[in-house]
DNA sequence: TAGTGTGTTCAGTCAAAATTGAACACGTTG
DNA sequence: CAACGTGTTCAATTTTGACTGAACACACTA
């Protein structure tokens, strides 16, 4: 390959990697939007600014706001300043992944205490929806607990 | 309570914990009333004829057939016969929620899969990007192994 | 102070997904 | 065979949520 090329495959190469996550953010129910960002973020690894992201992925710039905000509340990137530059610049955090993973385990809690809320309202005559519901719940539990497994050993390596 | 009340308490019960679990797969990104029709399963345990639940749930038979189709195809729920009743009937099959787990980790491993194509179209002059998105890989494929585990040992108990 | 740059908000638009209900195919029953 | 019961399919409808873009608030700058 020759110098140019090689630069043909790294911008297109890029440009596939931020589309691909976009659509993997939409299949888990996260705003396509929101998984470009992140992408973006992710590729570049510095720093890049507000304006960029709406410029590079052709969104509004209320797109962005949302999706940062967003990415911000999951610990996923962080808002940081360039010198000498009024816009906000964003990067992903440290531990980013562990912190994904923390925040599924954090929502398959929330289920979990829902289903034993409404465990609660079952009289206890009733043996047989009772054990069930309870195996449920306890699958949930388990959940929650693998995901602290896998997030606490992503946050030990690197 | 008095016999009537424990009635009471129980069909009361019963219903919240259906629009519940209806609630909590449509914030997984899965369809309401296929969320409705695994609780209605769970909680009465018996085998569910398909008339029993459009009734029941209130919803059209057309819904009805998509939901059970799903689950099914989803290892969750499986078709049983009823003699003397030409309605199918439905329950949900054992290690339904191990099933689960591993359909998530599936998922999972299809993306870390989608990822690491996209990594080798990078050029191995882009050290940088290479090294982040190696690592995004690395954390899907962590979540994979994560989810196998739970899912094993949810198989294991029971 | 007026003007410009910046991010947020929110009402409106749009697209995707869920849901309905009617047409249909197939089996059973009288 | 005709009538009915059953589940599936699919076009139409409804609902949901993402996305846009204009109005806005705020801070800086000339």
């Amino acid at each position: 390959m020759t110098k140019a090329e090689t630069v043909t495959a790294a911008t297109t190469a890029r440009a596939d990697f931020i589309e691909k996550i976009g659509v993997i953010a939409q299949s888990e129910g996260l705003p396509r939007i929101a998984g470009r960002v992140m992408a973006m973020l992710l590729y570049d690894g510095e720093r890049v600014s507000f304006g960029q992201l709406a410029d590079a992925l052709q969104v509004s710039r209320g797109s962005v706001s949302s999706s940062v905000r967003m990415l911000e509340s999951q610990q996923l990137i962080k808002r940081v300043a360039k010198p000498g530059d009024r816009q906000d610049y964003f990067q992903v955090v440290d531990h980013a992944f562990a912190n994904m993973v923390e925040a599924a385990a954090t929502r398959v809690r929330r289920a979990a205490t829902d289903i034993e809320e409404s465990l609660r309202e079952i009289p206890a005559s009733e043996t047989g929806p009772r054990a069930r519901v309870a195996d449920y719940a306890a699958y949930y539990r388990a959940m929650g607990e693998g995901l602290d497994t896998t997030a606490e050993a992503l946050r030990k390596s690197r």
